[in-house]
DNA sequence: CCAATAGTCTACTAATTTAATAGATTTAAT
DNA sequence: ATTAAATCTATTAAATTAGTAGACTATTGG
């Protein structure tokens, strides 16, 4: 399950990307519109720019803005920063390998093995996926309201 | 994250379909032999009889034994009795399906697309993985071992 | 029938994680 | 100096996860 968090962080920063050419954004303003808890998504955006990809301003007509393109934030670093690893189990993640507790034997662990699959197919849409194809796909929707998309819920 | 609960659920399972023509196993057996708490996988276990894949019988020689062909029993069935949904957001849920309590409007909301597309690639795996694919694996990685496979950690 | 064995039920607890909140502090603009 | 904004430290509340304890029930074999 993905957290509030994370998925506030994903709001936040779709919002960001939205409001790129107003320049800096403040904290109330983005909390107010996305209706994320204010001191909670303080956390949140301090927890991004330490991660290097939100970029802010103190005081009076200060704010925070992006500090990477847009294109090269991707839904997969945004959640790992938040989250943590996207697989499903530690020893099969990329990037924060551990091994599992209850493993007895990692080389002959079957469940590893399929958790492996679905960790390498979310990684390859979580990766793939940056926040310009969001707001595009945003974009999209706001239009073909009308008309929904084909897929099933 | 897949849960210990699951994951406990996943081995016992794995080891009733390895002994299945031995007829009834206790729990004692599966406990100790796959390093899971007693008193836990007793709750564990209880819930699988629950859900009707597991049979038992009580009393002395009594024990566990799987319900159904594990040919029948896909992984996705198994971790969504323990943990739920596969989706990673209850709004793209086929069979637990809910509102999230942060969204707007459902209908143009950019996350929800994404994280579709993740449980969708996610439940493609899981329901398709069976405790006899699992059984196949684990024979041959037992017999491979000295050769590992191919893939990346 | 009774002792041993094995599943079942109810209830509790302990640890961890998640989702916040409160309040003081620092920084910059006007 | 005042105001508006980010930041830091600390605490808390709720939920989830992981596990434990102990009494109860059913079955078998002697």
């Amino acid at each position: 399950m993905l957290s509030k968090k994370a998925k506030y962080a994903l709001k936040a920063l779709l919002y960001l990307t939205k409001q790129q050419q107003a320049g800096l954004v403040n904290i109330s303003d983005i909390a107010e519109k996305e209706r994320i808890p204010k001191k909670f998504l303080e956390a949140i955006l301090v927890d991004l720019k330490t991660n290097g990809i939100l970029h802010s301003v103190r005081g009076k007509k200060g704010g925070y803005s992006l500090s990477k393109e847009p294109s090269e934030i991707s839904v997969g670093n945004i959640i790992r920063m938040i989250d943590g690893p996207l697989a499903p189990i530690p020893c099969v993640s990329h990037l924060y390998y551990r091994k599992c507790d209850e493993c007895q034997d990692e080389a002959t662990c079957e469940i590893r093995i399929v958790m492996k699959k679905v960790r390498d197919a979310t990684a390859a849409i979580l990766d793939e996926t940056f926040l310009t194809d969001l707001e595009a796909l945003n974009a999209y929707l706001q239009v073909e309201t009308q008309e929904p998309l084909d897929f099933q819920i």
